[in-house]
DNA sequence: CGGGGGTTTGAGTGAGCTCAACTATCGTGG
DNA sequence: CCACGATAGTTGAGCTCACTCAAACCCCCG
């Protein structure tokens, strides 16, 4: 289970084994838990068993951005690990469960197999892509265009996570979070989605939601799901694959 | 020269040796020619000798965002190298030098010295730090502090490159590329830098901005080294090191 | 001395914000 | 089983920051 995170990169055998043989420690999380504060001294890993999990800013009189958000598998704030101080906040965005490797443990075997060291720094690479990628979206598209790409971008991560398979997925943010991680504010996250529904892209239904209309959402959010970095995988629905 | 890169972690003699003995190709470009475009094949690992550099993605509606920019010393696109797939357009800011090395040879050196693979995956690291400030910075902050927060950033980066030693330092950008870094038009880029001239602030001459008044345009644009990742480096101007 | 890229200015507009109240939902304990 | 409180979602009115469009200006350079 440790393991399955690496469907990035190829790796041999002794090296999945080396990763499953790491120590590690279970913890169940809650929302208002932290996984890791700014500027922390990191001294474990974080690997997302279930449940969703955010990391996030807070400018000096308070406004929060939310910077990334991670599914099941997702190891948490990669980009910390190399560096030893935490970046940013990591929160769980719902209960959660993860297992905890101690820093030291990960970097020792990292040194001892470059396969591996080469996936966590192609994992890292990816993360990086799809913060660039969440830039372009705060920066310069409409709230409308934002939102959409959001739901496309959870869409095809939960699904190539393993965790959904129809229209319908785990939608796990409040409005107040979705504005928080596109940059508006919660007021006008909820009209903006009320019109969404009122055009019949999406419903809601408590903490899921259902596009009915994949095609407008897609196209709406100017969504191509290249920058996630997921080579060749089968989409079933085919989401963001053509030019 | 292509090894001072490395001044954020420790390498070992070894190491400092086999990345000097890379092989690699130099060059010297203008403002128009591109370095990489977004998802070509990435042959080569760009080393910044001299001059600035971007990185920008685009909507399909034609908007771009600029995502980073680089100084001299900078390895560029390092994001990408893992993967092979180049994430975003990289072009010249100004007129660059570069020294371009065979992906592949990185590669190696990376797999033969875990020393330099964590070197590499922290530089990453910071470069993410950079990407999720930014985004902090798109997202939530006004259009003048977003400025003031650029032009801190690129003042110590400079600094801590060797370029720049006093209140005045290069300013590569033309106000339509500062809006696209900032998430803003070039006329209310225009309009806000004129404000803060008049408030004293800053002056510009040609591709140079002189800062008038340290305290305010750090404290203007929230700005706090930290997230740069630069591990206890001499500040001359001590910017960003009080709380 | 004529381009041409960059900067500046003006006038009008609108997307998204603020503030403040109200409603729905849901879990909890009495 | 209901009352309660807390959290999340919804609505309204008014405002403003930043955008759009368009024209002029200013250098720098050939």
């Amino acid at each position: 289970m440790v393991s399955k995170l690496q469907r990035r990169s190829v790796l041999v055998q002794a090296e999945c084994a080396a990763l499953l043989s790491l120590p590690y420690r279970l913890a169940d999380l809650d929302r208002t838990s932290f996984i890791a504060r700014e500027g922390d001294r990191v001294t474990h890993c974080a690997v997302l068993l279930s449940g969703f999990a955010y990391c996030h800013k807070m400018t000096g009189d308070g406004a929060r951005q939310i910077v990334s958000i991670h599914v099941r598998g997702d190891l948490l704030d990669l980009q910390s690990y190399a560096a030893g101080l935490a970046a940013y906040n990591v929160q769980p965005l719902s209960s959660v469960q993860a297992a905890f490797i101690p820093r030291t443990a990960l970097l020792e075997v990292a040194k001892a197999f470059p396969g591996i060291a080469r996936a966590l720094w192609e994992d890292a690479g990816a993360n990086a892509s799809i913060l660039a990628e969440w830039l372009l979206n705060v920066g310069r598209r409409a709230a409308r265009s934002r939102i959409c790409h959001l739901l496309c971008e959870l869409a095809v991560r939960q699904e190539q996570a393993g965790i959904c398979s129809g229209p319908d997925y785990d939608w796990p943010m409040t409005q107040e979070q979705l504005g928080d991680a596109t940059g508006l504010t919660s007021v006008h996250v909820n009209r903006t989605m009320q019109g969404l529904r009122k055009d019949g892209l999406l419903e809601t239904i408590g903490r899921r939601v259902r596009v009915l209309d994949w095609v407008r959402v897609k196209d709406e959010g100017d969504f191509a799901a290249g920058y996630l970095g997921l080579t060749a995988l089968p989409e079933r629905r085919a989401l963001g694959t053509e030019a």
